[in-house]
DNA sequence: AGTATGACATATA
DNA sequence: ATATATGCCATAC
């Protein structure tokens, strides 16, 4: 499901859970991703915690290499977190707040 | 089997 | 905003 992830986005843990028809299981995600990590091929960046907050300490070299990344797509990391409200994969309010058709 | 921990989430104070 | 508590599922000891 991360794969779907679409560029310049970022999903939790919880939605991507529950795309992936698992829900309660967001840690299950993590725990995969972790396992993943290993040899990962998917755009984990996009993966953060529900609130926005990336799910590594702001001194860790994975949160800063994930701010990278993501900053690399459009998102916009402040602090130790993301707006979910602007970034956020399912927010469909964006195309009323950013993108009007009027 | 019971306890502890984890790339988590939600509720409450 | 932070701190606690509870739920959740899977692993590790």
């Amino acid at each position: 499901m991360i794969l779907a992830i679409p560029r310049g986005r970022v999903a939790s843990y919880g939605e991507i859970a529950a795309r992936a028809d698992l829900p309660r299981r967001a840690r299950l995600v993590g725990r995969v991703l972790r396992e993943a990590g290993e040899d990962m091929t998917l755009p984990w960046h996009r993966v953060v915690r529900a609130d926005g907050c990336l799910a590594f300490a702001p001194d860790s070299a994975e949160f800063i290499e994930q701010r990278l990344r993501l900053s690399r797509e459009n998102v916009e990391v402040r602090g130790r977190r993301v707006d979910m409200d602007r970034f956020g994969w399912q927010r469909d309010l964006d195309a009323e707040l950013w993108a009007p058709d009027a």
